[in-house]
DNA sequence: CGCGACGTTGATTTGCCTCAACGATTGTGG
DNA sequence: CCACAATCGTTGAGGCAAATCAACGTCGCG
């Protein structure tokens, strides 16, 4: 299956695996068609899964109490993304991970990620090492979203992740960082930063 | 030394370590006291170590241009602390990690950390699991950063981390909920949420 | 003892939200 | 294939949460 030659380029860059354990890996594998506005976790279900993008777009949000929506993470090909707090402690879930468009996901379970761990080691090593990834990726958001304004966080994510910020929708970007949409459209328009102009 | 008694017992929370293991594990361990106010890590020097809080409490802040203080992690005992984007990437750091109180860290240098994994790879196991917390714990402090009011976001750390809020200076706490000084000076003494009551 | 760091309080300002109304586009059933 | 609804983005007016500014009290430390 040619989707999942992505998945291998991608284990590759950090471990290099047997056949025997490249084998093993790929058959703990399942590879998944999700519609657009499909969700693969909701909440109060455990999520059993960790979603790898092949090809698409998702995103994982918050619903609140007043019915507002929080996105907390973005996914574009080779991303991954589920509710991870509801993943690792298996308990559960409080986002929903719906996709933006047609998405292909690669999907590992939580019981076969234990097994891969136990037979194939090298493993503890790539998850630790994208982890780590995420991790500093999380903090570096934080920072953002703790000490920039509204439009300097959109300015940034324009330089540094483009690709994300042009295919996603505009109220996932507005609700990912962390602005109303009517205020991200009035930034992108210039209705507000002219102020600093005068 | 007895500091070491801590991170032992820390780690067989995770992993077990054979006799040799370990006496390689704490051979790569640095015991340092940190006097308040004292920084383990600045802006533009890369950073060397995982600091490991035996006793203490510390914090690691980003000075913007506007010579304002956002604090990403706070840490007291037997918590990690690291300017992490400078760690794993072994680029310069960005933020200060500065000591709130005296001190008592553990120290793992970078090169020290690889050769562990190399020679013990369970560590590879120790260091994927922490991670994972870290970042599930990153990505619900995320959440309530975008989607809480200030009130929430301090209520919230006052039930979920009151170890952490009761021992901080509040400079320190309101930075690290981002708010300023004097607006969590005044939700702690009522001075604005009263409105609501009436 | 005196200075600097920390916290408090009130007055004022502002960044961003909310609400409301309106185009534009998409998709869907008749 | 069109009509109509639903979804998404835009624009403006008004309001509020939280920042900023300024002044002052207090404690701990050199």
């Amino acid at each position: 299956m040619k989707e999942l030659e992505s998945i291998k380029k991608y284990v590759s860059k950090y471990i290099s695996l047997t056949e025997d354990e490249e084998k093993y890996f790929l058959s703990v594998l399942t590879v998944k068609k999700i519609r657009k506005k499909q969700n693969v976790v909701q909440p109060d279900f455990t999520c059993k899964c960790r979603n790898y993008i092949v090809k698409g777009a998702m995103r994982a949000y918050y619903l609140d109490d007043n019915s507002q929506e929080h996105t907390i993470t973005l996914a574009i090909d080779d991303w991954w993304i589920s509710d991870f707090n509801s993943y690792i402690y298996q308990q559960p879930a409080t986002l929903f991970v719906e996709a933006l468009e047609d998405t292909i996901v690669i999907q590992i379970e939580y019981t076969n990620e234990q097994l891969l761990l136990e037979k194939v080691p090298k493993f503890e090593r790539f998850f630790r090492i994208i982890t780590q990834y995420g991790f500093a990726f999380l903090q570096r958001r934080l920072l953002s979203s703790i000490s920039k304004s509204a439009e300097e966080r959109y300015e940034t994510i324009l330089v540094e992740y483009p690709l994300i910020a042009q295919r996603v929708p505009q109220f996932a970007l507005a609700s990912y960082l962390g602005m109303s949409t009517e205020y991200l459209s009035k930034l992108r328009n210039n209705k507000v930063s002219l102020k600093k102009l005068k």
